[in-house]
DNA sequence: CGCGCTCCCTGGCCGC
DNA sequence: TGCGGCCAGGGAGCGC
């Protein structure tokens, strides 16, 4: 499901309900996601405070009073539901639910279970083996097209496939490396090392662009992600190649139609007139 | 080290 | 209506 832009509006509406708001219950509904849920984690939660949450590439972070931090990971198809009322039906597949002293009630809902939680602690976050590998963060001062020129200049797999890898830019997911290619006119073929100079540029540039154009409109909803208060996202009425094979290409004078290939096992639709 | 394939899991959709 | 095949926003692990 989520890409950087989904996570970012799931933080954000984590942010609102729990920021300052303590956790005065946890409930897990089975012991694993993709990995076993923390040891003891209900108690290690239970009647700690939220001090901060933040993103990196597409982890949400969450920090309590007593440093210690939960890493949580969506997968394919995790999401938060904020409401205000407790109770109400354990729906299928939610695996987990928080109860709050101001009376938030958060649950989390996973149908494949790609999704993961984690502890670690604030002095342990650096090193932390899931994070520790990361590339910059596409939206932050530290990725530009030299920055990100140089990582790829030992790079003989296709563009696409790099932008994926997280330790080259964090948080680009298939969307929006696909949207960034076609929008900087660049082939999702072509080999990565070969993105140099001023075609680097117009890259990092495509993909801050449609990021945060992402973040603007609220995320991507393509089957079912929706933000913490069960709203959809509409930046799929964006996507000028994303699932649009046979669709003509939207740039004008262009009557080529989108094509879809796939790369390293994932697809990629782009137009091989407009990108090359 | 870099790269691509396979797998984890459930559900929706499409064609027969 | 049922069933098989394919597809899905991610990423870890493995072999080459």
């Amino acid at each position: 499901m989520p890409e950087l832009p989904e996570v970012e509006t799931v933080c954000r509406g984590l942010e609102t309900a729990l920021l300052n708001d303590t956790i005065t219950c946890v409930s897990l509904y089975r012991k694993d996601l993709r990995f076993p849920f923390p040891d003891n984690m209900p108690a290690k939660l239970q009647g700690r405070t939220v001090v901060q949450i933040s993103r990196r590439a597409k982890y949400i972070l969450i920090r309590f009073d007593d440093d210690q931090i939960l890493i949580g990971h969506l997968g394919m198809s995790g999401s938060f539901r904020i409401e205000k009322q407790p109770g109400g039906e354990i729906v299928k597949h939610e695996h987990m639910i928080w109860e709050t002293a101001k009376g938030h009630v958060i649950r989390y809902h996973d149908p494949r279970r790609f999704g993961f939680m984690l502890l670690s602690t604030v002095d342990d976050l650096d090193t932390h083996p899931r994070l520790q590998d990361l590339g910059p963060e596409p939206l932050g001062n530290a990725f530009s097209g030299p920055i990100l020129a140089n990582a790829l200049k030992r790079r003989k797999s296709p563009i696409k496939t790099a932008i994926l890898d997280q330790t080259i830019v964090a948080g680009v997911g298939n969307i929006y490396a696909c949207e960034a290619l076609y929008r900087s006119g660049i082939s999702p073929k072509r080999q990565a090392y070969t993105v140099t100079g001023k075609r680097a540029e117009e890259l990092a540039d495509a993909i801050r662009t449609v990021l945060n154009s992402a973040i603007e409109s609220g995320g991507s909803t393509l089957r079912d992600y929706t933000n913490t208060s069960g709203e959809l996202g509409y930046f799929q009425h964006s996507f000028q190649v994303y699932d649009k094979e046979g669709k003509e290409c939207p740039n004008t004078g262009c009557n080529s139609k989108i094509k879809r290939i796939v790369q390293s096992g994932r697809s990629t639709f782009y137009c091989s007139n407009c990108q090359r």
